[in-house]
DNA sequence: CCGCATCCCACATGATACTG
DNA sequence: CAGTATCATGTGGGATGCGG
């Protein structure tokens, strides 16, 4: 058996895959990594580019990346304030597996619509909206 | 820019990479490919390998994977009733990528943690835990 | 053994307003 | 511009009990 998590809850707290998976399977942090893949960008930016992620959920992925050593945060002491965030080395070296994933993702995606059509179309599986 | 969602709630709606981190990023479903790597299982052999999941969430997760087409559900009707689940075809190819993300998680786990460390030692972090 | 129904709570996320 | 603070809310997930 592949091992991604721990039998016992003190094991599952420093568990690596559930460390990354906490941060890439979140809402906003994987939008906010590709957005980075091409250089620096500013607050404001980031912002633009994902479109609809609020302020607040914005500063909050972006320090959990941060703190997690994914992005570099760069503040000017300038007025209006500027900050830029960055890739780290770690945050590009990530982005090749999640690459990985999201190719296959593009690839499979009409074979998890197919499965899909096919389970909603059973009688049994019905009963209300999923 | 790689292209992970899109601008639009209409276009969102069918990303493809949600679909997939919906799924996989989510807190049992992973474990629960992972169990049945190594061939078919009952449910209450899937219950025992993971330890602390609820029966209720082991079921709904093992719906949404089996509505996605990661695994095959095969009821057999004795007494009691025996339910052995299956990786697809589909979720051995998901198993994959996936994979990758386990090794780069567990290369990377220490950089992550030092990145950690370093960020919560700064004393501008600390107002609270977070 | 397998799974559904119900209740309930914690938390992630969103909306809005305010600040340096 | 780049946040912080506050309030509201939807949902994930646990506990428990029942049913085939």
């Amino acid at each position: 058996m592949l091992r991604v998590t721990a039998t016992t809850p003190q094991e599952a707290e420093s568990c690596p895959v559930r460390d990354v998976l906490d941060r890439i399977g979140d809402k906003w942090s994987l939008l906010i990594l590709c957005a980075l893949a091409d250089g620096k960008l500013r607050f404001m930016d980031i912002k633009r580019a994902i479109g609809d992620v609020s302020q607040r959920m914005l500063t909050q992925t972006l320090r959990h990346l941060e703190r997690d050593g994914y992005i570099t945060r760069r503040v000017y002491p300038s007025v209006p304030p500027r900050v830029e965030y960055e890739l780290s080395e770690l945050g590009r070296s990530l982005l090749v597996p999640v690459q990985q994933l999201i190719a296959w993702a593009e690839t499979h995606h009409p074979e998890i619509a197919a499965a899909r059509d096919r389970y909603d179309a059973r009688p049994e599986n019905v009963p209300q909206a999923d």
